[in-house]
RNA sequence: CGGGGUGUAGCGCAGCCUGGUAGCGCGUCUGCUUCGGGAGCAGAAGGUCGCAGGUUCGAAUCCUGUCACCCCGACCA
């Protein structure tokens, strides 16, 4: 990559953020001129933004190749007939981009690429002499995001690496899924983040496993929970819950209370003067067309992956205020699990032995009290309900988990034969009988990347980039350009590193040192190269890294050499 | 889609309530002075006040509609 001047680089500073940005990552981003906006959630790439892509790309292909995964191209249009054969243009919803072409045929921008890589596989796969098949690409991915937020933390446009793996059988496909971990572990290490896999819920892309590649970031959209002990993370939509069973409460009686206008589990532990643990949270659902009624404790949240598996419906949402009202025959926020005939009710396994509840009455403004879940919820079916959280016991050992966000930067799924039964991707095994192929398929937010690393690499001044995804690794910096010494010494270190490899720019702008300092933190290069008269005087430049406030001054005559060297051992990990 | 908020110069904002020829800071351009952590002085360029209707002698300002953007929620390979 060549050297470059500051004087020739476009790259816009903004000394104040727009308002629009509200995390740190987005707001850097804009200010330090790497993206800017085009539309909600759409963003472009300016000079060094996209040098940032590219490096990410680097990164990834490199592992990916080495894990034996080759890269193609597929389109970003895809016609409709692909998705209404794995039956997605229905299920998809709203977040697929539709378009039609001049002859009203439909398409869709890709969103993910199961179909068009299935499609072209089940043309040409005929044998198992050709498996396994990896093949990944970089992509320009576009879903209608209901809300676009957080820069290029959630776009609706955005850069994914995605990889299809192909094998003759599930055994055969569970060892690709973990030569891709494996990979993952490799490329999110080398590009300098703070990760966890995390054990997660696979949605509606289908399959069994999943694992998501987690950047720990209190911005992060995802919670998860690790358990300190065990070591047991996953995404709390998935997290299983150990709990302390058997603990069977005094009974109580059963009683009445009029509780006017108390809908909200805030309002009624107000009104009834208990906390919010003591109530029962009833919630009904609307799955396939028939209600199902859920009970949790009261400070707690459904977790309704878990519910909707225990439903196994198609489509499975909460239910509208009619359904509710037909349910319980009374207004919406007086729902109780007590005396609903003919509704499948299903309360969380904590309540088995739970006495001295309040639940509503399934009558207006009226409470019951004094519930005892066993004795007065009859047919109840008991089950784990509950969104894991701080505090709670690990389903795993036991111990107590604790809570994070995290940004899902990737995400591998062994698929099995959802998209290959449906398309009918086959191939002779062995014995000449026609084998479904088994697949998996991993993606990697490589936009998304940018913004995680920002989070998680910046301070007040501006970004510090990692060496590996530096757009520049050094930034020189001469500080009067009228002495001509201190010119002809920035000149000469500037083009010696680059004359041995390093990615290096120079400050040739006729600034103000204040000015050039605060670009310099703002853009993030982890390494500078102060060259002031001062030290020229003394036969010296200022050396500093980005992540660090140590100054060193260091002889001219090594400069290049001290640099070239840490360049090198941020970029192989050893150091900075 | 529900709730909240904002649209005035490249960026950040005031002006709107109480209609009367559009302003401030930063940035940009020119000149002089400055020069180790976002300089000073002088001058200059730059605005369909988101858009469309309406009220009015007159609308950035009042009314109606609409669009865009942001935040919270729901949603989500």
């Amino acid at each position: 990559m060549q050297p470059m001047r500051l004087t020739q680089l476009w790259s816009p500073t903004l000394k104040e953020s727009p308002k629009e940005a509200e995390v740190i990552s987005h707001q850097l981003l804009l200010r330090a001129g790497y993206i800017r906006k085009l539309a909600a959630g759409i963003y472009t790439f300016l000079p060094l933004g996209w040098r940032v892509v590219r490096k990410v790309e680097d990164v990834i292909r490199e592992e990916m190749d080495r894990a034996g995964a080759q890269e193609i191209r597929l389109p970003t249009v895809q016609p409709a007939e692909l998705w209404e054969e794995s039956g997605r243009w229905e299920k998809y919803g709203p977040e697929l981009m539709r378009l039609k072409d001049r002859k009203g045929g439909n398409f869709c921008l890709g969103p993910t690429h199961e179909e068009v890589i299935t499609d072209l596989v089940r043309g040409e796969l005929r044998s198992y002499r050709q498996l396994p098949l990896n093949l990944y690409q970089f992509q320009t991915k576009f879903r209608d995001e209901l809300r676009p937020r957080a820069g290029l933390m959630r776009g609706r446009e955005f850069i994914m690496k995605d990889a299809y793996s192909f094998d003759l059988d599930e055994e055969a496909a569970r060892e690709s899924y973990e030569r891709m971990r494996s990979a993952y572990d490799a490329i999110f290490t080398r590009l300098g983040l703070a990760f966890r896999p995390v054990e997660a819920d696979s949605g509606n892309i289908g399959g069994s496993l999943s694992h998501e590649y987690q950047v720990l970031a209190e911005t992060g959209e995802d919670a998860i929970v690790s358990c300190p002990d065990c070591g047991y993370t996953a995404n709390v939509e998935k997290a299983e819950l150990g709990f302390d069973a058997g603990s069977v409460e005094e009974p109580t009686p059963l009683g009445r209370v009029d509780t006017p206008g108390a809908r909200t589990i805030d309002e009624v532990s107000a009104m009834l003067g208990v906390t919010a643990d003591r109530l029962l949270k009833t919630l009904v659902y609307d799955a396939d067309g028939s209600p199902v009624v859920f009970v949790v404790p009261g400070g707690r949240d459904l977790n309704e992956v878990k519910a909707e598996r225990l439903c196994s419906a198609e489509s499975f949402a909460p239910a509208g205020a009619a359904m509710v009202e037909a349910v319980t025959g009374a207004a919406v926020g007086f729902a109780g699990p007590v005396g609903l005939d003919g509704v499948r009710v299903v309360v969380d396994r904590t309540l088995e032995g739970a006495a001295d509840r309040v639940c509503g009455a399934n009558e207006t403004d009226v409470h019951l009290t004094g519930v005892m879940v066993r004795r007065d919820v009859e047919g109840a079916e008991f089950a784990d309900l509950l969104e894991a959280g701080d505090g709670d016991r690990c389903g795993r050992c036991g111990g107590r988990f604790a809570a994070f966000r995290g940004i899902e930067v990737g995400h591998v799924f062994h698929l099995g034969t959802r998209y290959s039964e449906a398309l009918g991707a086959r191939v002779l095994d062995e014995e000449g009988t026609e084998v479904t192929l088994s697949m998996g398929c991993y993606g990697i937010g490589v936009t998304r990347i940018l913004a995680a690393a920002v989070e998680q690499h910046h301070d007040g001044d501006g970004i510090r980039w990692p060496m590996v995804i530096a757009p520049y690794q050094v930034l020189v910096v001469p500080l009067q350009l009228r002495d001509e010494r201190v010119v002809a010494t920035a000149e000469s270190i500037y083009e010696r590193l680059g004359a041995c490899g390093v990615e290096v720019l120079i400050d040739d702008r006729d600034l103000r040192p204040g000015n050039k300092f605060k670009d310099a933190d703002l853009l993030g290069i982890p390494l500078r190269v102060t060259v002031g008269s001062r030290g020229v005087e003394k036969g010296q430049v200022e050396l500093k890294a980005r992540d660090s406030d140590d100054v060193h001054d260091v002889a001219i005559e090594e400069v290049v050499d001290r640099v070239a060297s840490l360049v090198r051992g941020g970029l192989s990990g050893t150091g900075r």
